[in-house]
DNA sequence: ACCTGAACACCGTTCAAGT
DNA sequence: ACCTGAACACCGTTCAAGT
């Protein structure tokens, strides 16, 4: 308990990012105030401008931290996967899919927030990267698939867009609630769109 | 220019929510804030108080009114089809679809504060009627491609959740420009995901 | 370079008071 | 029944000032 930090180390940015990404997922966006991390990090009102430039850059940050996190899921999720075999050709995106979910139910209001924001988020460098990065998972996977013999005569464009569409309106839908409950147990397969269309 | 209308005629509910509606679309769900709204109805900062129980309240009464547009767009995008034959099943979820994709983007602010607040607002009377009412039309269009034999085997509910999740993943691209410039001309069908995964 | 404190212009919400 | 005004506890943000 010196006087040493009020100084933080010349770590608070990276503290302030930490406790947001906490109140992110205890209190959802609406949780969030400069002044609060501020408060929670021991440090002035005012300290956080001196680590972004207002809110919204706080919130880009988070959303970069976001999708750099889901990249590596994305990547981890097919990284393990046997090479894909036309007898089952969708094997690449059902792990994909259901990491996708896993993703958006276990970090509901990050989830969020990346996509809400994405539209000024892709301005940032780091934002634009690790969303990339997660694309280039799904568009692999895809084309992988198309190899494999899945709809080889399609647009792998149309198709892309297509699979991410399903997985991203599926992951929306359950975060609002409005699959019925009980409608997945848990040893069918998560993607349930997928038994429907993707075939 | 009388004293008559401190009383706003008893419609400052109804005035709230129009200027609510309109601060909606030309700011976003930032822009709203009920001491503005108040004073765009000309009357003072805790007047709302009077027809809304809180801001939240106030937010679930526009997803309502939202859901109740939606579900007459959508109604009215099949009412006027031919009798679904078995030349072509699609015919009705592609208008749905195309209604759906058309009112997310001419009112994006709207789309998302009805979906963001689901969880909450279908505790809501009109909301949860409206919603349902949008919802029916779904179910309907999928059942009657069934009987006109598209994947009639498979189970209805999963497949009334799979062109959902589609349809509504697909709106949330476009809404956070996702989708690549120019994907979609003009001649095409906006209902690009149909083109790879409905058949 | 990094942080503080005062200040400004906003919020949502409650409550006593007016007509 | 419907509205106002003062008040409270918050916000984001700017800026001069401190070390």
């Amino acid at each position: 308990m010196g006087e040493k930090d009020h100084y933080h180390h010349g770590a608070l940015r990276q503290a302030l990012i930490s406790e947001a990404l906490k109140a992110l997922e205890s209190g959802g966006l609406e949780g969030i105030s400069l002044r609060g991390l501020a408060e929670a990090a021991g440090v002035s009102k005012t300290a956080p401008y001196r680590h972004f430039a207002d809110k919204n850059d706080l919130l880009i940050t988070l959303a970069a931290e976001g999708f750099r996190r889901f990249a590596d899921l994305l990547e981890g999720a097919v990284a393990g996967l046997p090479p894909v075999v036309p007898a089952d050709p969708l094997a690449g995106i059902r792990a994909l899919s259901r990491a996708y979910v896993d993703f958006a139910q276990s970090q509901p209001a990050l989830y969020r927030l990346m996509f809400s924001r994405l539209g000024y988020s892709l301005h940032s460098e780091a934002c634009r990267l690790n969303s990339e990065r997660a694309f280039g998972v799904l568009t692999r996977s895809v084309q992988e698939a198309q190899l494999a013999g899945w709809k080889s005569k399609k647009d792998a464009r149309a198709l892309i867009l297509s699979v991410w569409a399903g997985v991203h309106g599926w992951a929306g839908l359950l975060l609002d609630g409005l699959v019925p409950e009980g409608f997945i147990g848990p040893q069918e397969d998560p993607l349930v769109f997928s038994q429907g269309l993707l075939d």
